[in-house]
DNA sequence: CGCGAGGTTGATTAAAGTCAATGCATGTGG
DNA sequence: CCACATGCATTGACTTTAATCAACCTCGCG
């Protein structure tokens, strides 16, 4: 189902396979080099991170860590897909994000030093492993990638207020609106399809993520449809008005849904 | 603006008035030391960091940054209240927190270097002004203070996953519980009692942050005080029962209004 | 003493949730 | 290769929750 980065696809000329296999495995060979924890390091200090770094496949519907495990590193998304969620006591569950290549997860960990969600992989996936303490001695000599962690802890809070605002401010349109606009941006980011993409996450747990049931996805999914800004066929999405969408999802314009050009089949 | 010598509290004759006040004004001297940024520093890393910070006064109702503002700085409540909040393009807010004595503002910047939301003074205020180019600086030598500011910036995340667990899953009940549960222990940290506190924020400030209604805060407060487990004349709250209320935040109890014990005046 | 901001309360409405039936793709075993 | 089970998704009917609208209260203050 998913290639890592060409590796297993090329098996009849060994050596070169092995040389790029290792280079793609490294983070100077990476192609998030510049979302990742890398960016802005040169080469000498790329190669003192990724002495720190291991790699670890996560298959589909396996938890890379769980609520309460022992706080050991932080994670980067190398190939795959995550969603993250807390619960409380009563078991209801809240997906705060859905984790993607580049991303870090982990960092709210740091505090208590015990994972405060839980990471699951959405498809087979594999990440970068980086030993918090190892990190950290490195931040002493290397202050670009100091900087760039704060950075990334930074665009993680951001990113949450995102979701604060959207939950609490938003109706059940513009939050769906905002949802695809925001994967269609982070694809965008990482050299994919702005308009057409794979949601790699079930209805629910989009409902979930947004405070909305699966019927009321559901739903949404049918009036954009019918209002002609998505196409949707299972989870394969293709944004047909990409600027209506963001601007429904920005919420200045409310999109009205005209049923006399579509009447009940 | 800053006195960083504690040792001139050891004079006893008038002096000691002023060297009692330039040690209040100081890290060492403050009583949130253990909330706050030094949590963990010996004295003379204390005093360094003292050094780099300065303090200001913030009138009620007054900025202390406001969205899109260049980021220099990094700000800890030293006395008083703040509200601070996102606002979208059709000038929609959402407050995503209440800082109080003790906490950080202004992490959401130093991605973007321009803050995200903006800081408003609840009641006349002050805050520590940490100039974040000075307090980089101080990492490299001081990796007790680097490693506390990554348990701040971690707990800043925690906090917002928080809301984002109450404002995606809990009715208006459970939200308006958690709310109250959270301001108890917030003051029981600071050495406050967790049973009596003042609102500092209005009923309006309290739904937005809630994703409510300002009604429907006031039907919370008339329910819960029906129900004996709060007491509240205007700002000032009484919890009664402490323990009804955290099940009630925690959703792990419906609570249900019997009227008949209490016939409409 | 009257004004105004902030707060409460009641009646009604709108939005999304719940419940239930049905559809559709995938995979498995006979 | 078909039959059927399963998980996910859609759609419709109805219910619940909180929003909206509107009236009124309360307290602090000029």
């Amino acid at each position: 189902m998913n290639y890592p980065l060409q590796s297993a696809t090329s098996n009849h000329t060994p050596a070169p396979v092995f040389a790029l296999n290792s280079a793609l495995r490294s983070c100077s060979g990476c192609s998030m080099h510049q979302i990742c924890l890398p960016t802005g390091l040169n080469e000498c200090d790329t190669q003192r991170l990724d002495k720190i770094i291991g790699r670890r496949k996560v298959p589909r519907d396996s938890f890379l860590y769980r609520i309460g495990d022992p706080f050991t590193s932080l994670y980067a998304v190398r190939v795959g897909h995550f969603k993250s969620y807390q619960q409380n006591i009563a078991g209801d569950r809240q997906i705060t994000g859905f984790p993607m290549t580049g991303e870090l997860l982990g960092m709210d960990a740091i505090n208590t030093e015990r994972y405060q969600c839980d990471a699951v992989a959405l498809e087979d996936s594999e990440v970068c492993e980086i030993p918090f303490e190892l990190l950290e001695n490195l931040f002493a000599q290397m202050p670009t990638l100091l900087h760039h962690f704060h950075r990334a802890l930074s665009q993680e809070i951001t990113n949450e207020q995102r979701i604060i605002m959207l939950l609490g401010n938003m109706r059940a349109e513009q939050r769906f609106a905002s949802f695809l606009i925001n994967l269609s941006m982070s694809y965008a980011t990482r050299g994919y399809s702005a308009t057409r993409f794979q949601l790699r996450m079930t209805r629910e747990d989009i409902g979930n993520h947004l405070g909305l049931t699966i019927e009321s996805i559901s739903r949404m999914i049918a009036k954009m449809r019918r209002d002609g800004l998505i196409q949707v066929r299972q989870r394969d999405v293709e944004i047909l008005n990409l600027s209506a969408l963001g601007k429904l999802a920005s919420g200045s314009e409310i999109l009205v849904s005209t049923p006399v050009y579509y009447p009940k089949q």
